[in-house]
DNA sequence: TTATTTTCTTGAACTAGTTCATTTTTTCTG
DNA sequence: CAGAAAAAATGAACTAGTTCAAGAAAATAA
């Protein structure tokens, strides 16, 4: 059985859970391993999980109309990730979800997740809470976006995030910063 | 007393409230009116409140390092604005949010609606599903900076939300949007 | 209504970031 | 390990969007 102390301490770092809360939810997750390069998700697929990363790396992004990737998301050890337009709507999504490296993760589906939320509240709880913290973070990744040059959103995704720079190639953290790849490595070349 | 039925509404569109449910929200619920240009929260201050607009239009937006206005939001009838961050560590914030118009609003206390959660866990359910809401969105608006061209963001904004670009100042919008002033005032120009 | 302030427009000069084409380096595969 | 493929670097030409400065129009106040 896959590692499940990381997804519970990460839930439990937001709200308390007696033991049958525990395991019920332990019941619901499913486990998979990626392979480098694996998609777990490609574009008109409907997104029925959330995904957690127990060990190493996903990239969630789409293809622009000009043929470039745009990277939305990446997601280490601990994170969550998935097309979250598609998941909520269940309408067919326009994401790539791609492991960047060989990758395991847990999954919790949607409907079995629905049902957990409605036997016991405290999980709704949790939700509201990541949801919440997941809006506050995508904010504030836009209002960096908005006010910061090329070169200071680098510096602060380097200062910030260099475990995830280190594991991802140039070409995708240049996409997530919202700049090409030449461009990014004239930016570290001028550094 | 202010109309409380849009805001009872908005919720029903997510959850089905018993009338103790619906009485205790009612409960926590206050009401203030802004003029024109006043200020609801300035940098420095710690949010305490999220907060619905029954009549007239908000924005938040914060001062860059260069002096220049960054839109973060704008809020007309029906919708909730706060400086979220803020709210949610309940550290001092960055952010203004400002009365575009003369405004009519209906405020959440922080405190208040974490013991309503507790009572009536509906409401976590609640405030779940508009965070994930408001996180999909956001993180829908980050791609299409990523991806669009200004004249493009201009016209997906223009099509989508005609009444919010007649309630407010241009170069508000223009902030918004991730462009100069005067830059869409050229691309109205031009088009 | 007139005066004052704020917002919007316009044009010219500029620059941050892009595009394209090529080379070098790194990573992957057998 | 050699050969192929993918990723990163580099330079030159280009462009989308900015900056600055000044005038026109609209909104607000008195």
């Amino acid at each position: 059985m896959v590692e499940t102390a990381g997804i519970i301490a990460n839930i439990k770092r937001y709200v308390s859970l007696s033991s049958a809360e525990e395991r019920a939810f332990l019941n619901i997750l499913s486990t998979k391993e990626l392979t480098k390069k694996e998609f777990l998700l490609q574009p008109g697929m409907v997104c029925r999980h959330q995904t957690y990363v127990v060990e190493g790396c996903l990239r969630s992004f789409f293809i622009a109309a000009d043929g470039s990737e745009q990277t939305i998301q990446f997601a280490v050890k601990d994170w969550f990730i998935s097309d979250f337009n598609s998941y909520l709507t269940q309408k067919p999504g326009h994401l790539y979800v791609e492991a960047i490296s060989p990758t395991t993760i847990l999954q919790l589906e949607r409907e079995a997740t629905e049902a957990l939320c409605q036997e016991y509240p405290i999980f709704d709880r949790y939700f509201k809470m990541t949801a919440q913290k997941a809006f506050a973070f995508a904010q504030n990744r836009m209002l960096s976006n908005l006010r910061d040059s090329a070169t200071d959103r680098y510096l602060a995704f380097h200062a910030r995030y260099p475990e995830i720079e280190a594991a991802v190639p140039q070409y995708a953290l240049a996409s997530y910063l919202g700049m090409r790849p030449e461009f990014l490595s004239k930016i570290k070349k001028s550094l």
